[in-house]
DNA sequence: ATGAAAGCGCTAACAC
DNA sequence: GTGTTAGCGCTTTCAT
């Protein structure tokens, strides 16, 4: 905790033997300005050691170089698109400011942390798309904000993830192994991936030519306890043998569902086939390994802040352009049997 | 991305009919200020929606109500850690800034992170700790900087992780299993964590009386691949028989390690004892469940927030506490067997 | 091409 | 107590 002895734009000026306007000329990269006084002003710089006080040049140019991640911190999968939008960020030199959002009241959450702060740009992801509240708050905001793999009205999308293809392929895939009674286990009911999914789902259905028992269709949350609660309520379906199957769409469910297998003795595949989304590379260890939906995590947060970083830089484009797609994978192991 | 009307200080103070300073009093719960036209003053502010510009409050007062957080965001621990953070910091209106700083280089990313760019006081958890590039990146740094489970000189300590006693009762419950050949497979040696987990294990040999082969202790890092790897190197020794139990002190090491156990044929407890730290609760569903080492995430984060803001408050008081520390948990599952 | 000067919105020092 | 004023460090006219 050193003293930093600052020096400002004037310093260089005066040891240039220039004008301030010219040394802000220099460092922005101008037009206007010859390469030789250019050239002087950059020794100037380096002999100085000076770097720019970005809070003045904020205050000033209304750009911050920094933008906004408003993510639910709990979901594991967070880390690596964090990670993956940070890899993408620092070619820019841009600062990720962190905030999470939460279960509840997401938009007071974010409200307050956008109060009076500035960002270029927000990166999205909410526990529920139809948020009036929510709406309002981001009504108020004058910069681009895309979404992750959500559909909120009046926000574009950054990046959708295409859940569609692997639910569909697990689920022709349960369905060819024979079961019936397939349960789908979703996240909340009220965002894009769960719609994307249950649609999926229902198509597989309909291809194959196989009826549905909407009520195999289950909304489920974010957490291990609800996953728990999900699968205690299916337990006796389960065991009178029309539930023979379970994809979960996300992982904290899946631990809960897990946990209520292991307590009552049921073993996969023999007493139940599973499915699941793969955020981390433990359920290949888990004995049998699971079979997986795979999301490439560090893609979707390059992706969306490609997109954001676009659309801050043209935001006349803002909204014209459609979400990135990223794609799964479905990746087959162990977890599943024929019935 | 709606338009919005940016409304100042002075129009506040002119609807209010005051001056500039009066209102900037108000506003910053000054003293000198009576208590109508303090009443007035927000009653201005409310009707026009007035939020006080943070850039601005900012560059006057050197004050950013920001933290900057730098951990290897691959460590899938720091979510957790993060959202203890985030919980303690909302209570003071603080914005979190993230900064990976990754495997290599670290220094250099703090430095570039930081450049012109205003923090209140910096989080810091590095891959290494004898870096001399990072010592000299920090000592141009002038608010405080805490450390999360990591011995900076210069630095004051956040919060230490007690694993002490927690690597102690491991050992011992493996010695007294009758386990004589034990591989502790530590994080990079270059960081406290690593060197207070092997001063314990040693103590327990001491205090058992037993010989240590120094052998058994190993360097790892951060990845499951050199999990991967520091296991294949193990394998002639676990078939031997001269290694039996295994302590992993990290998550991912640990998933290298049980990739190449399967890979082998190798089935816990059976033919190798094993314990690790515990990041998430996978390790309980794992099956058998594996014995860990828990440490309290969300604690840990508030933990260092905590002592962070109070350094910020009262900078003189910098470096002269100890750094807050964080017991562990040893918790016995079934990873373990007799001898 | 470049210097001078006017603020960005705010806080703090200084008057009264 | 409260108004006025001087900047914080920078970018951006506006002259030249």
């Amino acid at each position: 905790m050193a003293q930093e002895k600052k020096v400002t734009i004037k310093d260089v000026a005066r040891d240039a033997g220039v004008g301030l306007g010219t040394v802000s000329r220099a460092i922005n990269g101008s037009a206007n300005i010859s390469l030789e006084t250019k050239q002087k002003i950059f020794e100037s710089i380096k002999k100085l050691g000076y770097v720019p006080n970005q809070t003045a040049q904020s205050m000033r140019s209304n750009k911050y170089r920094s933008i906004a991640l408003f993510v639910n911190i709990s979901n594991v999968a967070f880390a690596q698109i964090a990670k993956g939008i940070q890899n993408e960020l620092d070619y820019s030199g841009y600062t990720l400011s962190l905030c999470d959002v939460g279960e509840r009241d997401a938009a007071g959450k974010i409200d307050s942390f956008l109060a009076g702060r500035k960002f270029d740009g927000i990166i999205l992801s909410v526990p529920r798309e139809d948020d009036e509240q929510l709406h309002k708050v981001l009504s108020k905001v004058s910069v681009p904000i895309v979404t992750l793999d959500r559909d909120v009205p009046g926000v574009a999308g950054g990046v959708v993830i295409d859940y569609s293809h692997s639910v569909k392929r697990a689920t022709e895939y349960l369905l060819s192994l024979g079961h019936e009674g397939i349960a789908l286990i979703s996240g909340s009911g009220k965002i894009r991936p769960t719609r994307i999914s249950v649609a999926a789902f229902k198509e597989a259905y309909e291809a194959a030519g196989k009826k549905l028992d909407s009520a195999r269709i289950i909304e489920g949350g974010f957490t291990s306890d609800i996953g728990r609660n999900v699968m205690l309520d299916l337990l006796p379906d389960i065991q009178r043998g029309s539930v023979t199957a379970v994809i979960s769409l996300n992982n904290q469910m899946f631990h809960g569902i897990l946990q209520v297998m292991r307590e009552n003795g049921l073993e996969y595949p023999k007493d139940l086939s599973i499915i699941t989304v793969e955020d981390y590379e433990l359920t290949k260890l888990l004995n049998p390994p699971v079979t997986v939906i795979r999301r490439p995590l560090l893609d979707i947060g390059a992706g969306v802040a490609r997109v954001l970083l676009q659309y801050i830089e043209k935001p006349d484009m803002y909204g014209k352009q459609n979400p990135l797609s990223i794609p799964t994978e479905f990746i087959i192991r162990e977890s599943c049997s024929k019935r």
